[in-house]
DNA sequence: TTACATTATGACACCGGTGTCAGCACTTTA
DNA sequence: TAAAGTGCTGACACCGGTGTCATAATGTAA
């Protein structure tokens, strides 16, 4: 036998037409039990499988799904942020428990991104992952619309279409982190992400992280705020500038893990105790938390549920069910470090 | 326009015939350039992408690569081997880089895996990554090879094809750490891996790690070595039943990192002080291992590198090239638990 | 003017499945 | 016994491209 085996060779072996066999390996109950596991057989023998180009191509359906991850533009090549590798980790999982197969593709958010795996076939939808920019992604998400593609994202939002969005609250979990001090009494609080509304999941950390402590009576002082995009370094050198500054805090919220492991460094550098002078929480639980020295309070994003809803969403849209909006609570995980 | 546009509508639009129109998008040379240019122009507005099912089908191939990751069967769902996060993560840059896309499938190391992703025209090549058990794998590697399925593998040998396999020089790698050990005068050495041949990769640091040793006259001795595999926690344990046991030593080569790391926690436990009682040294170079505290001195594997090789392997076996062994040399990087 | 390239195009088979329709053999109902 | 129903199968169009071959139009040499 040279090549792969074909349904016709089935057919030729079986002795029956290549449409019998096409509906023998379909188990479908149009065919006789006796042809039905002859065909089964012949088939394992010639360790057949079926051509997923051919089958695709007529019944228009991919059984696949892709993945866009966006990275942060500056962050380094070499390493991916933990947190979206094991949002991806469980989406693989999530997609092989419904039995789709998944394409993995890393995109520049900043650059102009492509979204054609559905408009070419080869996914049924997409997920989109990425610390969403908001404003930038907006446009894109019209035109994905327009064409009627399926697609899911963390994070960002879609205009008037909360149901393509899972998303942690991130609300909760900025309040979260903000009783957590109160509890503690260090209510002289710094932040360091972005609180502008550029990088809205950040924000609204930021405005859950304010309210709660404005419920209390406790304002947060502008200058105790730092802009920083999701890496080590960019935490460190924020930390360090408002260490510069002169700036004085007993308290400190970082907008995700990464920033808050490159303030602690900052703050060591600076002969700065944590959690003894300064009180330190993160957001995302990434695997490094635990790891760190102090270990890292944080506020934990379920990447596990996340992954699987997300996929569960997509699918959904993707046979035309009404997809419901889903924000995932978040849990603060007490360590050391606060 | 219902639905997505096909190469005959662009024909309608542009008054020539669909053949051409494949032609004109291909850039062949056969078409005059002002209706190469036309037909270019239309697909463009109709935001046409070329069916790759179909495109697939014909031309029998994907264009697409896909991973089989092997986890160790007793890891913990949710969590991920960070190295081979890295490793998925320069695999799906070089993918890009060379236009082939990345389907990525998780396997239980264990199960009764499936390849099929080739047999099914889903992919032209596989990538194998896992810490490979040597053993159990060759059966399946002989039933690939019988199938003329290209496939390439990380670290797990295939007997008689070293060209199928990119690996770190494990054996250099221990050396090394065997070098920095008693170029610190700490030669009463234990080991936390797996020794027996089992485990490829661990038994070839080992023996590397040993070998020197025995070149400057240090045995190692038995009772100082325990089993684990890559997790946290078996390093861990590892080290703790040797605590148990008594057993002293002032250096310890960890099979991993993650190994390493569960190590000097159990040390910690047992107020063993890292690097002053007992100098740690890890496998992999991993993200964590620079946080961890100490940080971990450790022996590099550059994933960059390995997965563009494991790639461009990959390719030059479906292209039918000579594809050299590869074997890429091992660094250390020297930090505080040492 | 005839013979022969060259250029650009269309017609058509083909990749390997899936789904529809027709038809045959056989059973059930009136 | 004719009509209607059921179970199983084969023929065939079709999905949307790609590659081969034939052909028409034009240019070039003999």
């Amino acid at each position: 036998m040279k090549g792969k085996a074909t349904s016709f060779d089935i057919a030729h072996y079986a002795g029956v037409s290549q449409s019998t066999v096409s509906r023998a390996l379909r188990n479908s109950h149009l065919v006789n039990e006796e042809t039905r596991k002859r065909v089964h057989d012949i088939a394992k023998k010639l360790n057949y499988k079926v051509d997923k180009n051919a089958s695709n191509l007529r019944t228009q359906q991919s059984s696949t799904l892709a993945l866009l991850l966006f990275e942060d533009p500056t962050s380094d090549e070499s390493q991916i942020n933990p947190f979206f590798l094991a949002m991806l980790g469980s989406i693989t999982r999530a997609c092989a428990k419904e039995g789709y197969d998944l394409l993995v593709s890393f995109q520049s958010a900043s650059a102009n991104w492509q979204a054609d795996y559905e408009d070419s076939h080869r996914a049924d939808g997409i997920i989109l992952l990425g610390y969403g920019d908001y404003i930038d992604y907006q446009p894109k998400f019209k035109t994905l619309l327009d064409q009627n593609t399926k697609f899911v994202c963390w994070g960002a939002t879609v205009d008037n279409r909360p149901d393509l969005t899972v998303c942690c609250d991130n609300y909760s979990g900025g309040k979260l982190a903000a009783e957590h001090f109160i509890a503690h009494n260090r209510t002289d609080c710094a932040f360091i992400g972005d609180a502008s509304d550029h990088s809205p999941e950040f924000f609204s950390r930021f405005q859950g992280f304010k309210d709660e402590l404005l419920a209390s009576n406790v304002a947060i002082n502008e200058r105790k705020m730092a802009n920083a995009i999701s890496t080590e370094e960019s935490g460190y050198h924020a930390t360090r500038s408002l260490i510069a500054n002169n700036i004085k805090f007993n308290a400190l919220f970082a907008a995700s893990d990464l920033i808050a492991i490159g303030a602690i460094r900052a703050l060591k550098e600076a002969n700065i105790n944590v959690p003894k002078d300064v009180a330190v929480v993160g957001f995302d639980n990434i695997a490094i938390a635990s790891y760190v020295n102090p270990p890292l309070t944080t506020i934990e994003q379920n990447t596990t549920i996340a992954g699987q809803m997300l996929v569960e969403n997509l699918l959904k849209l993707i046979r035309e069910e009404k997809v419901q909006s889903t924000l995932l609570p978040p849990v603060l995980i007490a360590r050391k470090s606060s």
